[in-house]
DNA sequence: CAATTCTATTGGTCGGATGTTTGTTTTCGC
DNA sequence: GCGAAAACAAACATCCGACCAATAGAATTG
């Protein structure tokens, strides 16, 4: 293995050991170095590594710190991961959310607030069939993940939000857009909503099957 | 926003937008990090960075190449960072389990080969009460793995594959070992193989669900 | 065809110049 | 003397370029 992995996998024992919690400075790049046996160059690369996947957090002229763990960071990685997989399985990604988000509107029906609904009605509120397709994007992307919040697993959250790529959004969106498609989709939006207020989780979890397979219906046409 | 945090992005970006596809590979580290404008030394911590993400293969003595970017190797991605997040939240993340595996199975249960069946039969076949802990583990990812594979959604594989993490595996299966529970697990797991080989899906999704969710029960109270 | 040499490429190290942040000390105004 | 502003110092990450080692693959040679 190479020395920078090891390194690497040294750091992550560090935290996985509880030698390092969340939150800790690490050393200094030049001790650090040292009692892990490594040039400063090649520590660089290990926790530049850690950086991306948001386990180190590296504030300049301060130190390094390991991040606070949370799932949520889990989001931003998976996220930069499946940016990558573009085109490649759409279609898949699309079969996973239908599995996990019918699930996740269940649980929220049951355990969502009155001001998680409000911001879901509000979400609903500022568009309507003219709105641009960022703004579009924006707000499918806040719908769905308010349902996750709401489903109150931050796990669940995080995987469901990372698989979510603006990328493949924004194309699809454009699609309904040019389909005028836009106002039934929020029209299911809405529905969503309603259900989930009256703490149906049956039809919630029904609605958004519906809702996401017609996505993927769309979707499978389009390619 | 850094130069090797620049680097990273644009190196992505050069793979979401084609110039780079997967199996391609990348100019020598010296001709990159002046077509980027930086030094070798902070392009290599971005190389290194994507290393670890399984995004570029680095072949020493060779050249570097993108990966298949295959979802597969998002699990090893998500198992790294999973593996970190031990202790934290191993309920959250057994309450998506509970999800995505019991929709895995009922996937299955339509198209799982003879060859598969076989597979999954060895598998319990190859172990009994007396088998060690070590030996429980492999076995119980490997029939997991293969009921995720037999939905044949490789995505949903990934991030199935991904949630496991040996060390909680570990942990569960030392506490099945000392309630004398290994019996009553296998026979569960029997139970499974027999409704996928009916092509039972909603009995297989059922026992799944019954499956996990005593685990979790079990992790539950040992916590 | 096999052994050897050559070449291109990544692996790893070092040390130095630079920029940033934080906290401390000093200075200044009142 | 007190409090606030400014200058200063220490700690630290950032970035670079040069250097040699290890390796893989191609070219050469026997």
């Amino acid at each position: 293995m190479a020395v920078t992995d090891e390194a690497i996998t040294k750091i992550k024992d560090m935290i996985i050991s509880g030698e390092l919690a969340a939150g800790d400075r690490l050393p200094p790049e030049k001790e650090l170095s040292e009692k892990l046996g490594l040039s400063r160059s090649s520590l660089r690369e290990a926790v530049k590594a850690l950086e991306i996947i948001r386990v180190l957090d590296v504030r300049r002229g301060d130190g390094t710190y390991v991040t606070s763990l949370e799932p949520k960071l889990l989001a931003e990685a998976l996220t930069f991961i499946v940016d990558l997989h573009q085109d490649k399985s759409i279609l898949e990604i699309f079969e996973v959310r239908r599995i996990l988000e019918p699930a996740a509107a269940a649980m929220a029906a049951g355990r969502i607030t009155a001001e998680q609904i409000a911001a879901l009605r509000a979400s609903v509120a500022g568009i309507s069939a003219d709105t641009g397709v960022e703004a579009l994007v924006e707000h499918d992307l806040l719908f769905h993940s308010l349902i996750a919040t709401a489903a109150n697993n931050s796990y669940l959250t995080s995987v469901l939000d990372g698989l979510n790529s603006n990328t493949v959004r924004a194309r699809v969106w454009r699609g309904i857009t040019q389909d005028a498609a836009v106002d039934r989709t929020l029209t299911e939006h809405i529905g969503i909503v309603d259900a989930l207020a009256r703490g149906d989780a049956e039809l919630a979890k029904a609605l958004l099957t519906v809702h996401i397979s017609g996505v993927e219906h769309w979707l499978r046409q389009a390619l």
